[in-house]
This record gives C-alpha cells, sequence and structure tokens, in this order.
DNA sequence: CTCAGGTAGTTCGAATTCGAACCACTTGCG
DNA sequence: CGCAAGTGGTTCGAATTCGAACTACCTGAG
C-alpha cells in the first residue's frame, strides 16, 4: 500500500498519553485493590457487573463479553471467586451447557467494603485531574472507540 | 472516613469508556502486531524507544522507566529480543553493573517493517475515530493523569 | 427421528507478568 | 583505606493471561 500516514505531533501526543495513562492507573488500581481489600482488579470488574444485574446473577458468556478477560480467563477468575466464597455457580435450568455466575452475600459485602477505596482511587488519578469538558470528551471519544472495536468482535 | 463522592452519571461513562477502549485497543493492537510482525506491544515499544535514542541505546533503568513492565519483564523482554537478535546487550564501560540495551542492525528494520501497519491500526482504531478537539482533550487530560502518577512512583 | 453444525464452558500448555530476594558493584563518609 | 548504604540488573516462584483443542449439549433442516 501506499505512503503510511504517520502521525502528527498532536496525535501522538494523544497516543502516547493514552497508553501511558492506561499503564500507569491499571497498576495503580490493581495495587490499591490488592492492598485495601485483596481483590483484582479483573475480580472487582466481575463482581460490579453482577451486583448490578438483576438477581445477582449473569450467564458466563455475558460476564464475558465486554469484559477484559477472554473466556477461559474469565472460567480462570470465576474458579478464584468461588474458592474465595464471593460468586457461586449455578447451572442455568433450561440449558444444560449453560452456567450463571451469582453474586453471594459474601460477595456483595465484599463489594460494598471495596467500593469507597476504589471510587475514591478512580477520582484521585483520573476524574478529579480532569476538566468537566475533558470528560465529557473521553466520554464521548473514548465511547465511540469502544462500540466500534466491539462491533469489530462480533 | 466520611461519605464516598460516588462518580455521577458523566464521570461512570468517561471512566468505564477509558477502562474498555484501554482493553480492547491493547487486545486489537496485541493481535495486530503479533499477526503481522511476530512482535508483541511490549516487545515493539522497546524498539521504538530505542531507535528514538542517541546510538540507539539507552540504559535499561531509562528504559523501564516510563514503560509499561517491571524491571523483571524488562529483563524478560530484551531477553527474548536478543534470543531473536533485534537487540543486543552491551555492559557500560563506566560502571560495570551498568547494562545498555542496543538496537541491532535487524532490530531496526524489524521495526521499520513493522511500524508502518502499528501506526495505521492506532489511526484507524483510536485517532481516525476522535475529533480534533477531542484528541486535545486526550493529550492534554491524560497527559495530565500520567505526569501525576509518575510523580508518585518517584 | 437424526445428523450436521453451532454454542457454552472448561481444560490444557505455553508465554508473560509481577514483586521479593538476591548478587555484584559503586559511592560516600569517617 | 574500610565499611554501610544504595543502585543496577537478574533470578526465582507464584499468579495470571491467552488461544486452541476439547466435551457436552442444543437446534434446525430434511
Amino acid at each position: 500500500m501506499g505512503d503510511t500516514r504517520w502521525l502528527s505531533a498532536e496525535e501522538m501526543r494523544a497516543w502516547n498519553a493514552f497508553l501511558a495513562a492506561s499503564a500507569l492507573l491499571n497498576r495503580q488500581l490493581e495495587q490499591q485493590l490488592k492492598d485495601d481489600s485483596g481483590l483484582s482488579h479483573p475480580q472487582y470488574e466481575i463482581l460490579v457487573r453482577l451486583s448490578a444485574a438483576p438477581d445477582g446473577e449473569l450467564r458466563m458468556t455475558e460476564l464475558a463479553n465486554g469484559l477484559i478477560n477472554s473466556k477461559s480467563g474469565l472460567t480462570y477468575q470465576v474458579t478464584q471467586l468461588e474458592k474465595a466464597g464471593l460468586v457461586r455457580r449455578r447451572t442455568c435450568p433450561t440449558d444444560v451447557r449453560g452456567v450463571y455466575a451469582v453474586l453471594t452475600d459474601a460477595g456483595r459485602r465484599r463489594l460494598e467494603e471495596a467500593a469507597p477505596g476504589h471510587v475514591a482511587a478512580v477520582r484521585a488519578h483520573l476524574i478529579d485531574v480532569l476538566t468537566p469538558e475533558q470528560i465529557t470528551a473521553v466520554a464521548d471519544g473514548l465511547g465511540e472507540v469502544t462500540a466500534r472495536l466491539r462491533a469489530l468482535g462480533r
């Protein structure tokens, strides 16, 4: 193919900032969660999604979709959470293959304990650093990016 | 501690978009790089930094700073790159403990081959999806986020 | 009914990650 | 000089990741 359209200085600045912020923020939050409540970030995300779902349960596939992990990664993490008693597996009545991950009471409690610290960290390191206009730009722009990437994988 | 300042709907939108975009984009680029040129994203980043450095060489520590990886992770990746002949290790003359990672000719060639496809992917999935205003907002906002997070680790 | 093809989730092995412990060296201070 | 404290990198083991193969099941066309 023809000549490459390289990134302009401004585009480069955005790309580098995004890359670095993404890596550093992840590390920071991972650390904070682990220290503070013994959960990994993926685990926390799983609990959040479950707690937001009706009856605190979701099919494995629904959890995997829109989530960071591959299917096998999800299997692994749910197993970990199950060992910790924060989640339970329940076979789907209408489809024997299907599995629901169900949030236990202990899981809901654990999430409620972990949430304030986590939210505070997200605020401190990201949200409160941005102006309201930047927040909207990020929400709109990266929202569109996400939507398109999701569309690819389907 | 007092009451938690939860995220507003708009803040939530930004945070979720950021999280998802970061994960999906990483996966996408990882895939593209691996398929296209057999490099992992971390490896590509290392080559980029080396190629931008004077004489194509940097101290291990300088590479580790500002980079995604921990020190041990860097050791691992440089070893991989060395096996592939893309990078060489050179002991620092003035400090026997110090090690330079040096880009080889093969490494520079490999990077030149890989770059166009990578840049095209970054464009397609991120840059060209954003408006110029959003690019600036991301560069400014996340740049500040990055700067603060870097300051913490020092 | 029956079989082909798709779907749900798990298992497997290989690669990569991290932090903690470790070695070897350098530096600064007496 | 001589030793305590710090630095630069590597090594180690444990945890986590992924994709590919696999098992078991459902579904629809004929």
